[in-house]
DNA sequence: TTTCCTGCAAAAGGTTTGCATGAGC
DNA sequence: GCTCATGCAAACCTTTTGCAGGAAA
């Protein structure tokens, strides 16, 4: 990992990069806390939080501001939709999507310059969906 | 309005209610307090949270939890879709949009069910387009 | 040896909640 | 009169920041 020059590869975020890549779960801040935590105990959620700006200033890593009250990291930086389940919360990719938003044809309902948009699902997710089968209220 | 009973149209909900429907601008809680304490100098920022929340449970009101920090509330309860100003974070409404996002078209590339989906576009507003006219880095 | 980075703790925003008083119905 | 709603203030939760000591390069 190739970092601009000015910054250092500290063993501190080595370890948040190579645990954010290492699951396709999108988790908090806290939850890559706790994940690092176990490599390198006396890590301070203050660290987490300024690498994972750092990281996602240098397009290593994508920031996900889904519905819900906390930010979510992506250790996919290529643009990509995603789902999240109303139950439990979980926020999944999708990948390989047969069609695509296509922005030029929202330019002309607004008079805002259109520079990019962002689109998320939700609903069920297969654990959840067998909890609650049905169009449930 | 006729709320579901247990229910009270008390004066605070009242105002809130005709404030955020005679504007189009997606206002927070903290702008809408400001602008229901014209009316009602004494009126505090729990109850224009407490409010807010029994209005969007109603349908009366929707919750929007656009990218930044603070929830925003829209006076039109009917789904659409909104631009935000990256500059100046101002959001408006994308009116009578030509195509749609078809749920369907997306379903096969998830185990979730989808219920639901969230569209944000985002850029520049005429404002800010004026000061940052080409795409500035 | 110069910066940058870290851990710690406090502060900062936004939102929620507990409680005693006040007001719909 | 019975509840529900309010104002106030404190609590909460997530994220940011100040600072003195520590470690990359």
């Amino acid at each position: 990992m190739n970092l601009p020059r000015k910054f250092r590869m500290t063993r501190q975020r080595q370890v948040i990069l190579e645990e954010l890549k290492s699951v396709r779960t999108h988790p908090t801040a806290d939850e890559i806390h706790r994940m690092v935590r176990q490599r390198l105990p006396r890590v301070s959620l203050g660290t987490i939080y300024r690498n994972l700006e750092m990281l996602v200033e240098c397009r290593l890593v994508q920031k996900l501001e889904l519905a819900g009250s906390q930010g979510r990291f992506d250790g996919n930086a290529e643009p990509h939709y995603h789902v999240r389940c109303t139950e439990c919360g979980q926020v999944r990719d999708l990948m390989d999507v047969p069609v695509a938003v296509k922005e030029k044809d929202f330019q002309s309902v607004t008079d805002f310059e259109i520079r990019g948009h962002r689109l998320e699902f939700f609903g069920l997710c297969p654990d959840c969906k067998k909890v609650q089968p049905a169009q449930a209220g």
